[in-house]
DNA sequence: CGCACCACAATTTTT
DNA sequence: TTGTGGTGCG
């Protein structure tokens, strides 16, 4: 055997032994896994497994280094190691399989040389967990975080090389906002010329082309640009003022980690050594500053590998830049690309409808799903005669799907605007369906958390005005505006850190009235602080909630508001001992990261047998056996804004099509011929994205023209003629009816009924509301409230 | 200082 | 239509 057979040879056999472990993959799959070497960017199509895909790469990783992409062969190879691994090969019952197994590795990465970057806590959860379930404890050394938490465990060894302390805190949007608007007020720009919202805008927008406040200044100053030059000036006030608090927001975060290593040989050097592999999860969802920081962290080796799907990309609005995608091969030289196209989701007739009208769009790669599925059913498009018909259709259709056996949980309602979520609450609340909404107002933006949270901050370092300035005076202490203020000036004069001035009130005549005030503020904080050092977190928040007065204040005046606001802050506390719990860690710096990067607790209950609603952005990356997708209107969605603009509508266009790959076996577009939004009437097209999916695809069917759906039945106080249908899947002659109303008004208290979805029950109390009634029933999963009418349809007399 | 009332605007969202 | 933020009054 010539040398180079024997290679070959060699290498072959090592492969196959390598991807028997991957044997449940299909071939792109495989691909994927095993190109380890070099850029590489994978095109993973909706439901391809995408993050199987990037579990089973980082297995590889681990267990076999480069094997299944090197040409290289360990030293003294010799011809009996070579029979070992041509026999295991083969021979799926090979007994020392072990043997082969620990001869095919090359260079295995230690699982913390490789670095794991994700958006989402909840992505970078569902990859941890995976990788242990996978690969057991030493799993849990990979970076698996999201690029901001990496950024902040990074900057936590560095930041001091910044000009930061090492503690610095971070500055939530809204925390960031406040700063604007005083800051706003302090250069006297006017908020309606200049919304704060945009300003920082404008400011993200600045640190992602990684510009300075100074640079943006000089520049607005070249063009004679006034308006730039103002935002420039609130630019400039607002990166002081995070500097000074030893702040970061969280494009700071990033920008900061990328000027780091773009300027610090030493930390550069540091990390693109340590880090031999790289993976960054949606990449089309990536701005500049996320490129430079995936560069940065690759260096020359170039083991990168991006994932992501061109055509779900959805958020330009954030700063998202598809181009990342589309020129990752020039960015990166010699990069591969592999495509997954096989859809392990969806039925047939989805995805032609998918490709059918993502194939609209000309700013993409291109790519094909495929199933081995059969078509299943078609799509159906309803035309609603309004909103209210809308969310009839979408209530009584679940209850059907669950009349044969499916659950409430494989049931998803998606919109494009959250305003649209109203209706369809009704009309699911009148039927007793239970649902949940992803989206509206997050845990840690309330009021009282963030004001708990604001304390916390405090204890933590003092010098964060802008949380200090939240909490002096709650709950109220009489320390009153006018008082910061003073005091916030004789700060800037003195250019000391405001609390100083409070703990030293007695020393200045400005502040005298409120000077005992004051110090027994400071004080307390003091004190706290001190207490901080040598308590447990969950000891601490007890101490903190009783020194500082907060929850003592809200059970004075037990208003329902104050009393969901004292269970909210019981609920931070559950959180506290969960995360102490989980990572062992009593420190307060510690949970105050992890708070500030963690915004949805709400997610958490996804086992409840519940509808889901939520937008069709919220739904990217999961998946329901049956799909609604409402309002697909012109001027709805596709939205007004985007109506001639290419870019936009083609972005539109990708929302849909991810909305589409959402649904695994039914999907219901649903488009109401007249519509009220925002007060306003309108009647609107169906939306050209319907009208984009072939006929073969999706099914039309129309609610029959009904008068009585252009007035509003349900709210008829001025009508008790209960002469209306409620469910308007018949034609219009229900109107006339006379058997249907005998129904809804033949039931009395004691009837045994049966009902579609919720199966026998026994009529325990009917209230006349309206032109309708309350009915309420005993089921055997315990009694419900429905609007007779409504109910009538799912339910007979046994 | 807190509460009530009125004007106004309202894609999409994560960290 | 709904929620929020600002102003003015008690």
């Amino acid at each position: 055997m010539t040398e180079k057979d024997f290679k070959t040879r060699y290498i072959r056999a090592r492969k196959a032994v390598i991807e028997r472990d991957f044997a449940n993959l299909n071939d792109m799959q495989i691909k994927a896994v095993t190109a380890t070497e070099g850029p590489l960017l994978l095109l993973a199509g909706a439901g391809s497994g995408k993050t199987t895909v990037l579990i089973n790469r980082i297995a590889n990783l681990l267990r076999y280094g480069k094997a299944s992409d090197s040409e290289e062969l360990p030293e003294n190879a010799s011809e009996a190691e070579l029979k070992i691994l041509e026999d295991a090969a083969k021979d799926e019952n090979y007994p020392d399989i072990a043997e082969a197994r620990r001869l095919s590795a090359l260079e295995p990465c230690e699982p913390w040389r490789v670095i794991a970057i994700t958006f989402t806590n909840k992505a970078a959860d569902e990859l941890k967990t995976r990788l242990e379930r996978m690969l057991g404890a030493d799993a849990r050394d990979i970076w698996a975080q999201t690029f901001h938490s990496a950024c902040v465990r990074i900057l936590r060894s560095h930041a001091d090389k910044l000009g930061y302390d090492r503690s610095f805190t971070i500055y939530d949007t809204s925390d960031s906002l406040s700063v604007i608007k005083h800051i706003a007020k302090e250069l006297d720009i006017s908020d309606k010329e200049f919304p704060p919202k945009s300003i920082l805008n404008y400011i993200s927008k600045a640190k992602d082309e990684f510009q300075t406040a100074a640079d943006f200044y000089t520049q607005a100053s070249a063009m004679n640009d006034i308006r730039r030059k103002i935002i420039g000036q609130a630019f400039i006030a607002y990166s002081k003022r995070l500097k000074d608090a030893n702040a970061m927001d969280f494009d700071d975060l990033i920008y900061n980690t990328v000027l780091l290593l773009e300027s610090n040989k030493d930390v550069r050097d540091y990390y693109q050594k340590l880090f031999k592999y790289v993976l960054i999860d949606e990449y089309q969802d990536t701005n500049n500053l996320q490129y430079r920081l995936a560069a940065a962290l690759t260096g020359k080796r170039g083991n990168i590998c991006v994932v992501g799907d061109d055509d779900q990309s959805i958020y330009k609005f954030r700063g998202a830049t598809i181009e990342n995608i589309l020129s990752f091969e020039k960015q990166f030289k010699n990069a591969r690309v592999i495509r997954l196209e096989q859809n392990y989701r969806s039925m047939g007739n989805i995805l032609g409808a998918a490709n059918a009208v993502i194939r609209n769009n000309q700013a993409r790669k291109g790519k094909e799903l495929w199933t081995k599925k059969d078509m299943g059913e078609k799509l159906t498009l309803y035309i609603a005669q309004n909103e209210d018909d809308e969310a009839r259709y979408v209530a009584s259709s679940i209850l059907k799907s669950v009349e044969l056996g499916e659950n409430f949980r494989d049931n998803a309602v998606l919109y494009r605007i959250n305003a649209q979520s109203n209706k369809i609450e009704y009309s699911l609340k009148r039927n007793s369906i239970p649902y949940r909404i992803i989206g509206g107002t997050r845990f840690f933006d309330r009021q009282e958390i963030k004001d708990i949270l604001a304390y916390l901050c405090v204890i933590l370092s003092p010098q964060d005005e802008l949380r200090l300035t939240r909490v002096v005076n709650n709950p109220p202490r009489g320390i009153g505006e006018k008082t910061v203020e003073t005091a916030q000036s004789i700060a800037v004069a003195e250019g000391s850190a405001l609390f100083e001035v409070l703990r030293n009130a007695n020393r200045y005549p400005a502040l005298e009235r409120s000077a005992v005030k004051l110090r027994q503020f400071a004080n307390m904080i003091d004190d706290l602080r001190l207490l901080s050092e040598s308590t447990p977190l969950d000891e601490l928040f007890d101490i903190v909630l009783d020194k500082t007065g907060y929850v003592r204040a809200l059970e004075l005046k037990p208003t329902d508001e104050n009393t969901a606001r004292i269970e909210n802050i019981g609920e931070l506390k559950t959180n506290i001992l969960s995360y102490i719990k989980e990572t062992g860690e009593t420190s307060l710096a510690g949970f105050l990261d992890e708070v500030a990067l963690y915004s949805d607790i709400d997610n958490y209950d996804n086992d409840s047998n519940c509808v889901t609603l939520m937008t069709m952005h919220s739904a990217k990356g999961l998946e329901f056996d049956n799909v609604y997708i409402i309002g697909v209107e012109e001027g709805i969605f596709p939205g007004i804004r985007s109506i001639g603009e290419p870019e936009e509508m083609e972005e539109e266009r990708r929302l849909c099509y991810v909305g589409i790959t959402r649904a695994r076996k039914n999907l219901t577009l649903i488009c109401a011929r007249q519509r009220m939004l925002f007060g306003r009437t309108s009647a609107n097209n169906p939306s050209r994205f319907v009208e984009e999916i072939p006929s073969e695809f999706i099914e039309r069917k129309a609610a029959l023209r009904n008068d009585s759906f252009t007035t509003r039945p349900e709210v008829s106080s001025y009508s008790a003629s209960p002469k209306k249908s409620y469910l308007n899947e018949r034609p219009k002659y229900s109107t006339a009816l006379p058997q249907k109303q005998d129904v809804s008004m033949s039931f009395k208290v004691g009837d045994a009924i049966i009902h579609t979805a919720f199966k026998d029950g026994v009529i325990v109390k009917l209230t006349p509301m309206g032109g309708d009634s309350l009915v309420e029933i005993e089921f055997e999963s315990g009694v419900k409230r429905l609007m007779l009418k409504a109910a009538a349809e799912h339910m007979r007399k046994k």
